[in-house]
DNA sequence: ATTTTAAAGTGACAAATGTCCTTCGACAGA
DNA sequence: TCTGTCGAAGGACATTTGTCACTTTAAAAT
């Protein structure tokens, strides 16, 4: 069976046995703990993480209030990291914590600068990973200004139909934006 | 003076008089009268657009409901285009409307990648202005997400003075994703 | 100057969502 | 088995925001 991160990677652009093995080499693998702190706020930020197996998320505590904003889920097959920590190396303004036992594959900033230059089709693939994520945020924004409460939940049941039935419905509700008990209403009416 | 072009170039990397008047050669100038639509949905966006004077804004309407959503404005030394379309030459789903005489320098896709083939400070300073996007799109999320419709209103007034009086209340509410009732109500409280 | 049109402000009421508090069931650890 | 924790659901009530209808003000057009 092919490796899941190559499946990721071919998904965009193929690459031969050899480009791959040379690609994953640079990877370390790391295993973590369900409620293990993969990055805490106000740390540097040296790598991105491929999920191989198990659940994260990255979210920012409001200081003043105490509420929590979930920025991102990953589960298998995804991408996490702090991008704005990871590329200009500033102290991480989201924290990201396992939700269930984790194994994960590391790609350090260098390494990841090394493969782009060295492997136009690994720079591509990142350069349209990219253009998929600011294309899912600006969605994201017009559904969270446009939508009901309501309508962000269905779409994103409906989008992640995984995640819905594995991650606390109180995280998702502060991916959302509501409050868990808004979530819990929904189903009734 | 400096041309305004060149102080926003150069606020990122300097560049000489021959280096400017080069990529300056590869815009064109673009006068519009209010109300006149840059873009519509449905269309191709072949440039992106540099504000020289007046004041601009994209917006995606909702088929079901009709009501407005303000993706964008863009007043002078602001870029505006419909990056997913100029991007991907797909059809554009926001439309661009002049809410003032605008006069603009446009440059086209073509251009733009020979520029930034050709001159590296050019690429760096794109890079930048779209890294700096990413990330006040983030932040815009965030708060729509953990802010009151007070807090983004008076996060917008801060962050943008100039557009707030210059720019119809009712569109700045379609930027906040409130209705413009609120807005008004959040004056005299 | 006068007329017309667009934008802003207001009040009354409705709907959506948040807050607080209690209950219930599932399940992991002692 | 018992106990404690966690996630989920629910009710009662408060607050925020939306909706609608109308008035006032300001700006454009003639």
């Amino acid at each position: 069976m092919m490796h899941p991160l190559r499946a990721h990677i071919e998904a965009i652009s193929k690459v031969t046995d050899e480009e791959f093995e040379y690609i994953l080499s640079h990877f370390t693998p790391v295993k973590l703990k369900k409620h293990h702190l993969l990055v805490r706020e106000g740390e540097l930020v040296k790598s991105e993480y491929f999920v191989l197996k198990g659940c994260l998320r990255s979210y920012i505590t409001d200081e003043k209030t105490g509420k929590e904003f979930t920025y991102q889920f990953a589960a298998e097959n995804w991408w996490i990291s702090e991008r704005e920590s990871f590329l200009k190396h500033t102290p991480a303004r989201t924290a990201i914590e396992c939700l269930e036992d984790c194994e994960l594959l590391a790609l350090t900033f260098e390494d990841n600068m090394k493969l782009g230059r060295e492997l136009w089709k690994f720079e591509h693939y990142k350069s349209v990973k990219s253009a998929h994520g600011y294309v899912a945020l600006q969605k994201r924004l017009q559904l969270m200004i446009m939508g009901s409460a309501r309508e962000r939940f269905e779409n994103f049941v409906q989008q992640y139909p995984q995640l819905y039935s594995r991650i606390p419905k109180a995280m998702i509700a502060t991916y959302l934006g509501v409050t868990r008990e808004t979530i819990s209403r929904l189903y009734r009416k």
